[in-house]
DNA sequence: CCAATATACGGAGAGTGTCTCCGTTTGGCA
DNA sequence: TGCCAAACGGAGACACTCTCCGTATATTGG
């Protein structure tokens, strides 16, 4: 690629972030583009569309998801503590622009979205989390990480649209960790067989 | 009002459940302008917003949601069943149409919204359902209706984005019921009072 | 039945956004 | 330095929302 191409890259996609960030992700592209200080043609070339520029933007995402799977999984705490450690996690990650969510959900089951690579890093990043839990038999049984997903991003959608804040969003994600955990007396158990 | 004012606007209304239902919330107005064979200035002023129009659309669905929640309350079954009917339900009358999960989460929380009221018979119908299920000591404490709104329909909200059917939305309601009611064990006692 | 008039209609067009096409410019190599 | 493939830029086609105002018509009182 040309210096000047790859130039042009790089400041389309740090310029997008900063505009999505502001605007949603429904911002104007020839906006990017304009303050970017090129032409719609050269955005576009480099990303024909909307959903190319996000992929692009979301590469150093990927990293930040499994960071923060890796932290939650050092957590020393009760099993419902480590859930919910993940979920709130998994809002804020893909709560970082408005409408984000609804963009993820989206993508999650759809194999042709540009950006379906990204979904896989934060099913994977599930999958990791949902692992160590049934390693501990905390989770009740054909508990998959799509599901969990789909329930925290379900979550993560309504709270985004409804512009709720952490406080409200706590207690939603509280529930869905009950109703994938088994009950608490059966779990004292397993608890024992770990310690 | 005069008869020809009369005629278009129900027209109108009519021509929009038909174009909504095809093509989703996002559909053109133009073009159901155009499909009821009236000028745009004529739709847009009878509703000046695409959120009136979707109001008048649903005036008859507020009769169908109070009587999807008579229905429910007749059933006679155990505590999650009849919770998961309502989830059931619940879903079902918030997709109707694409994009209408998102729709309605959104306007949920926004007072300033014009299609509030349609909300608030959901919620009122919900409602009806959490004092049955308080009644019977099958809920846990401070589960309110607002909450179960939420969830479920960020569960709607997924399932319409991801293009999921019933089969793949029942788990997700399920855990979501699991979440929200007694543990089992405990709750037999209730039961058994009841019977 | 016929004005007179309030009421409603229609569609051109302004504003905004997406995306393409193609003439012009430029980076990189021989 | 000179060539040319690669990249640029922005005008403009197309789509959608919403407004404005000249035109048409339903209604009503005489």
């Amino acid at each position: 690629m040309r210096a000047d191409a790859q130039r042009n890259r790089e400041r389309l996609i740090e310029v997008a972030r900063e505009v999505f960030r502001e605007q949603g992700y429904d911002a104007s592209l020839d906006e990017v583009a304009k303050r970017a200080g090129v032409g719609a043609g050269t955005l576009y070339r480099h990303f024909p569309s909307r959903e190319v520029l996000l992929d692009a933007i979301m590469q150093s995402w990927v990293d930040r998801v499994n960071e923060s799977a890796d932290k939650v999984l050092t957590h020393e705490g009760s099993p419902r503590d480590l859930l919910l450690a993940w979920f709130e996690s998994y809002v804020a990650l893909i709560s970082l622009h408005k409408g984000g969510p609804a963009k993820i959900t989206k993508a999650m089951g759809d194999a042709s979205s540009p950006i379906v690579t990204k979904c896989q890093t934060l099913t994977a990043a599930t999958d990791r989390i949902v692992e160590r839990l049934d390693a501990e038999h905390a989770l009740r049984e054909h508990v998959e990480a799509v599901q969990m997903a789909r329930l925290v991003g379900g979550v993560a959608a309504v709270a985004d649209n409804a512009d709720l804040d952490q406080a409200a969003v706590r207690p939603l994600l509280e529930v869905i960790a009950d109703g994938l955990l088994v009950p608490s007396d059966a779990r004292s158990g397993a608890d024992a067989v770990r310690s």
